[in-house]
RNA sequence: GGGCGCGUAGCUCAGUGGGAGAGCACUACGUUGACAUCGUAGGGGUCGCUGGUUCAAUCCCAGCCGCGCCCACCA
């Protein structure tokens, strides 16, 4: 049967996976040798809702490059499949689905129906990513697929919220948190990202706000300044000027605050100003938060709407007050009572119409319309915070309290899924204390038991948990693990894993039964997935693959997640799992830390900027396996990757070339014989690929032992590509055309080997070409995916002569080789070869291999001589000089153009090594070795430009 | 403000205290029965700038310039 020209992927790579799926090659342990060391994995979960892109790619091509090598070299491997509920994202996906289908919306369908709802949106999509990573090639254990919210890792969710809360790790606190006002929840520190604001009509501004002071109070205010920045003039202000990005919030305050120290406020601390438009009398107090160099000195504080004010508001004891809905609207703009209490003697700025009915709620309306008017309001129902900006700056400035503004771009923080201004939101969430448990899992960093590769990324791991604040976990959604927690009638909370324990403490704490009520929180899903590394392994059951498998050996992940996940796991891990000792063990002893993957000219690939490449369209045109290849051949440490499509056509074409290598095997009967042995073989040529295989061998594993991906991938390629179809290949065909059998059979039977190898080691980055290629080329006991990676040395099987040999021939063939392209001798023509000063040792390397020569020199014939016959041309080589008399076509201008370039850098080359030989310095303290090799290097630039400076006169002569 | 990283061939990037590399692109030639998704040969770089350490620096150190990312409560 002979071979197609091309490796079909598209019919090939689903046959294959099915193969291996049929014979369970990717079960636990499959292909583990007796006693083997365990090796495991557990894959970074993708979300339900999620599609594979390119991050996916590469860090599931990385894990199954590790997996498949471990698998072959016999270990006891497990790749840990599953995938993560991904709380806001799939409630977001789900509601929005609701939406585009007309469907009744989340609050109308009601908490139970909804979830439904989700629960029959996962069972339909959820296994999109699955088939998406198997298309791939992930080898994953797929059998053992796990769920974050799967009845075992609920469990385990349950029992580790639990176990934290009896330890006091986990607490509920009222206190000021990131509110998503879009989804009405509270999300993590870690779930905000602050996002530039530019100067805007509505923001990016820093407004300045009078407040008047109260009980007649005055001061004198610098209103003019010398060169040393010292006031020289006054004025007495009956107001203090705060500033804000954030307006509206001035209907929160409760105090102003000025520096003690500040001299220009210092005697008004404990005075009072009027909150303008609410009338509320609020404190001036003296705090060292309060910066004399920033704004005016004075800063307004809203304890319930800020961080740093919610500290100072802590520290004076002052009312928080709670001006916003959860979808920060403002409250007080839709009271009556704020309208009613209000002084406002400036009045609006235009007068209330009068309307027919002089009702107090007329006059209101009245007023409200002329804000919004004013203010260019929409609505004056729940006012959203942006518009109430307007409406108070609007206001402030009728009153005479709008003292100007500035442009100031600033960050604003955003939620990282709803894309919406955060708000500092009062409420009562769950939280963990994520200081206390990041203790052991700094350590377990700063003493090795973990390691991160490259190194760099621990200190930003460091960085993090040295100043880890309270991690808020309770969410107010619906999708995700409800908090196990039940209330009693007079709110006392009752935590245990399921209603029913609950209800007995109860009982216990009432003496009788009382109704309880479970709190209506979720969990963040982080929560879940911090326990990946033991729950998905059976924990809390004591499984056998708990206790095979746990520590597991490596993490593989992107550096966008070390905060989210990997350092959460290392807590959750340390805190619950024990080694023999008792003492915490870490999820992992070594954490992978791969590059981002970006479009070509670096930027992040993103949907609305319209540069993402689909790694599944990637894969329709050119395989998996030249997807992983190229993804693998970048992935050099620390840096981000830049995909162009042109890399992957190449590594395709790449694939095309072993292919084609493999055909010319077959075309030449080189059959795969197990009883082979690389040691016995007696061709030189032989000899050598054996060397370079093994070379090879040893190349992948430390480039794979150090996670150098990039190594790995170059090596097979340059292996591959340069040195067995380029030269192998090529140095086999006189061997197969010609006389001698017996050299014919060893050739046949090393170059099976040799291509053999190459799909061993080429295996784990491209799976389904190599295995594909492993079918067709011999009759194998078991599938490539459980094949038996090499093991042997080079310093076994490489032969020195035998290497020195063939380098010597490539060189000699290349040495010609380019003479006739610059001679533009055609390919048809074959010329005569005729050595001169040649050793002994170099005639018999061009007698044992002229076959070869002749062929790929395309020589008619070859001699051997004293001297130089007239008319040729001559480069120097390695113990001999190269003539080839090509006197009919020789262009000896060019030649001799050709022959002073070559020795202008010979000599320029040699000439800097002289100057190094000759510095006194370099001779006595640079090492031994490092001056013998000059010498060396000296003494053959010296003769080669010997040998040209002969060519060059001979050419003369000719002329 | 703090931290990390990057500036090497036209492009994308490896790399090393002692002879500057790869892929793609480019130029010329080429259907020599594995492969035109190919072959052969070739052009192209003061390794960001300036100092320092060293016998020796693209590599180590400092500063500068340019670019990127992460973290941070600055009104």
């Amino acid at each position: 049967m002979t071979m197609e020209k091309t490796f079909d992927a598209a019919a090939e790579e689903s046959r294959i996976a099915s193969m291996w799926e049929k014979k369970k090659c990717f079960a636990a342990g499959a292909n583990a040798k007796d006693g083997a060391e365990s090796f495991c994995i557990v894959i970074p979960p993708p979300n339900v809702t999620g599609s594979l892109h390119m991050g996916h790619a590469l860090n599931n091509t990385l894990q199954d490059i590790l997996i498949r090598w471990h698998r072959m070299r016999g270990f006891d491997t497990l790749w840990q499949p599953g995938q993560d509920h991904a709380g806001i994202a799939t409630q977001m996906v789900v509601e929005r689905k609701l939406a585009a289908d007309g469907q009744p919306s989340r609050r109308e369908l009601g908490r139970e129906e909804f979830l439904k709802r989700v629960w029959a949106w996962k069972e339909e999509s959820g296994d999109t990513i699955i088939g998406q990573l198997k298309r791939l090639g992930a080898s994953c254990d797929w059998s053992r697929n796990r769920f974050t919210m799967d009845e075992g890792l609920s469990k385990a969710v349950r029992k580790v919220f639990v176990q934290l809360y009896k330890d006091g790790l986990i607490y509920k606190d009222k206190r000021l948190v990131n509110w998503d006002p879009h989804f009405e929840t509270a999300i993590s520190d870690l779930e905000v990202e602050q996002v530039e604001v530019k100067p805007g009509a509505n923001q990016g501004k820093l407004w300045r706000l009078r407040y008047p002071l109260a009980d007649g109070a005055t001061y004198q205010a610098p209103i003019e300044w010398d060169e040393d920045g010292n006031p020289t003039a006054h004025e007495t202000r009956d107001y203090l000027i705060v500033a804000t990005t954030r307006p509206e919030t001035m209907l929160g305050d409760t105090a102003v605050a000025v520096n003690p120290e500040d001299p220009r406020y210092r005697d008004l601390i404990g005075k009072h100003v009027i909150l303008p438009l609410v009338g509320r009398r609020i404190p001036i107090v003296g705090d060292a938060y309060a910066d004399p160099t920033k704004g005016s000195g004075a800063v307004k504080i809203t304890p319930a709407h800020d961080f740093n004010d919610f500290e100072v508001g802590k520290r004076h004891d002052l009312p928080m007050l709670n001006i916003m809905t959860p979808k920060a609207a403002i409250t007080l703009f839709a009271d009556p009572e704020f309208w009613l209490d209000t002084p406002y003697e400036a009045g609006p700025p235009k007068a209330p119409k009068k309307s027919k009915k002089d009702t107090l709620a007329d006059q209101l309306r009245a007023y409200a319309e002329a804000v919004r008017d004013l203010a260019d309001l929409h609505s004056l129902d729940g006012l959203d915070r942006f518009e109430a900006r307007k409406a108070v700056l609007a206001l402030l400035e009728a009153r005479g309290c709008y003292d100007g503004a500035s442009d100031e771009p600033h960050m604003v923080p955003h939620g990282d899924r709803s894309k919406v201004v955060i708000e500092p939101y009062l409420t009562d969430q769950w939280f963990v204390d994520a200081h206390t448990l990041a203790q052991p899992a700094l350590e377990a960093v700063r003493d090795g038991r973990t390691a991160f590769v490259p190194k760099n990324w621990e200190k930003t791991y460091f960085n993090w948990l040295d100043e880890i604040q309270p991690w808020c976990i309770s969410r107010q959604l619906w999708w995700g693990h409800q908090v196990p927690v039940w209330y009693g009638p007079d709110d006392t909370p009752f935590c245990a894993e399921t209603e029913k324990e609950a209800r007995a403490l109860a009982k216990e704490h009432y003496g009788k039964s009382a109704r309880l009520r479970r709190d209506e929180d979720v969990l963040d899903t982080w929560f879940s997935s911090a326990l990946w590394p033991f729950s998905t392994l059976g924990w809390p059951d004591a499984t056998p693959e708990l206790a095979r498998y746990y520590k597991t050996d490596v993490l593989v992940t992107g550096f966008d997640i070390i905060f989210f996940w990997v350092a959460r796991m290392m807590m959750m891990g340390m805190h619950f799992m024990k080694d023999e000792t008792g003492a915490p063990e870490v999820p992992f002893h070594s954490v992978y830390v791969h590059a981002l993957v970006r479009d070509e000219h670096g930027k992040k690939m993103s949907k609305s900027v319209g540069n993402v490449i689909d790694p599944l369209d990637l894969i329709d045109q050119f395989g998996a396996d030249a997807v992983r290849f190229t993804l693998t051949s970048m992935a050099a440490m620390g840096r981000d990757i830049k995909l162009a499509v042109s890399r992957v056509e190449g590594y395709r074409n790449f694939g095309t070339k072993l292919w084609n290598a493999a055909r010319f095997c077959e075309m030449n009967d080189c059959v795969a014989d197990p009883k082979f042995d690389p040691s016995t073989v007696e061709q030189t040529v032989n000899k050598w690929i054996v060397g370079e295989t093994a070379r090879l061998r040893e190349t992948c594993d430390a480039a794979l032992e150090g996670y150098r991906f990039n190594d790995y991938a170059g090596a097979l390629y340059a292996h591959t590509w340069n040195v067995f179809c380029d030269w192998y290949v090529e140095f086999a065909k006189p061997l197969f055309q010609g006389e001698d059998a017996a050299a014919k059979n060893e050739t046949q039977a090393t170059a099976a080997w040799a291509l053999e190898q190459i799909l061993l080691m080429m295996h784990p980055v491209s799976p389904f070409i190599t295995e594909a290629l492993w079918e067709s080329t011999g009759k194998r006991k078991k599938p490539l995916v459980h094949g038996d990676w090499p093991a042997y040395a080079a310093a076994d099987l490489a032969d020195p002569q035998a290497d020195k040999e063939m380098g010597w021939v490539v060189s000699l063939i290349e040495q010609i080789r380019s003479v006739r392209a610059e001679m533009n001798v055609g390919a048809g023509a074959k010329i005569p070869l005729v050595l001169t000063g040649a050793s002994a040792a170099a005639m018999e390397r061009l007698e044992r291999n002229e076959a070869l020569v002749m062929r790929l020199a395309r020589l008619s014939e070859w001699s051997s001589a004293k001297t130089a016959p007239k008319g040729a041309i001559t480069v120097a080589i390695e113990e001999a000089v190269v003539n080839l008399p090509l006197a009919d076509v020789i262009d000896i201008k060019a030649e001799k153009a050709r022959l002073e370039k070559a020795l202008g850098k010979v000599e320029k080359e040699a000439k800097g090594i002289e100057a190094k030989l000759s510095n006194e310095a370099f001779v006595s303290k640079a090492p031994e070795e490092v001056v013998e090799e000059q010498r060396e290097r000296l003494e053959a630039g010296k003769a080669e430009a010997e040998k040209l400076r002969a060519g060059l006169t001979r050419l003369a002569e000719m002329a």
